[in-house]
DNA sequence: TAGGCCATCTGGTCCT
DNA sequence: AGGACCAGATGGCCTA
């Protein structure tokens, strides 16, 4: 019996390895968390899955908009400060616009604008973090990218509609996928086998 | 060292 | 008008 292929690279299984190692952008990435959750609470407008306790460990510390322009890595060494740093040899529009509107009201206004990027963005990485929890890992599989994530949350979803359909009791459809092989009808592609290997992990009491 | 993954910045577009 | 969303560009880190 051959397996499903979801097809998510398939080097989720060969490539394991303690993950949860510290980020090198912790420091930073902690101190903007904690800016940027400050900010959500006082707003109250980030998403719902920022709620989550995933990131709830970091230390308490206070980040000021300057401290984001002084650690942000972009800010003052990447396409802005190409733009202001006198190369002239560069005269593309693109970099001429960008220097003319390079004035202080529009820096205001675009680091205004960088500042609720990263916000969003965070929130999005939140609701990530959050779909980790829910998708089928093995204890001691290394973290899931984004795409790995989503990829294999289909598959995840469509097993369970699945076994829904079917009637049967979840653990025995997993037992009986692991022993004859799953077959299903949509042409995503996950290798299945790890799939139900994941699933084998679950504690269906 | 190349490739994958990610964070960030940025400008354009859409929406309220 | 301002914010949200999006995609492209860029650079850093990590791993095979």
């Amino acid at each position: 019996m051959e397996d499903i292929f979801f097809d998510f690279e398939q080097d989720a299984t060969t490539d394991y390895a303690f993950w949860g190692q510290m980020d090198p952008n912790f420091q930073f990435q902690t101190q903007l968390d904690t800016l940027l959750l400050d900010c959500t609470t006082v707003s109250g407008q980030l998403s719902p899955w920022s709620s989550f306790g995933c990131q709830s460990v970091f230390p308490d510390e206070q980040l000021t908009f300057t401290d984001l322009d002084s650690q942000s890595p972009g800010l003052g060494g990447g396409t802005e400060a190409d733009s202001s740093s006198g190369d002239e040899n560069v005269e593309s529009g693109t970099r001429r616009s960008r220097r003319l509107s390079a004035h202080p009201p529009y820096k205001i206004q675009r680091h205004a604008a960088n500042i609720r990027e990263r916000k969003r963005m965070l929130s999005i990485n939140s609701a990530f973090e959050e779909l980790r929890c829910h998708v089928p890992t093995f204890p001691y599989e290394k973290r899931l990218s984004k795409i790995d994530t989503l990829r294999l949350a289909i598959a995840y979803i469509a097993l369970l509609r699945e076994i829904l359909m079917s009637g049967c009791d979840p653990k025995s459809y997993v037992d009986e996928c692991m022993k004859n092989g799953y077959k299903n009808q949509t042409n995503a592609i996950w290798n299945t086998s790890d799939l139900t290997a994941r699933l084998s992990w679950i504690k269906w009491d």
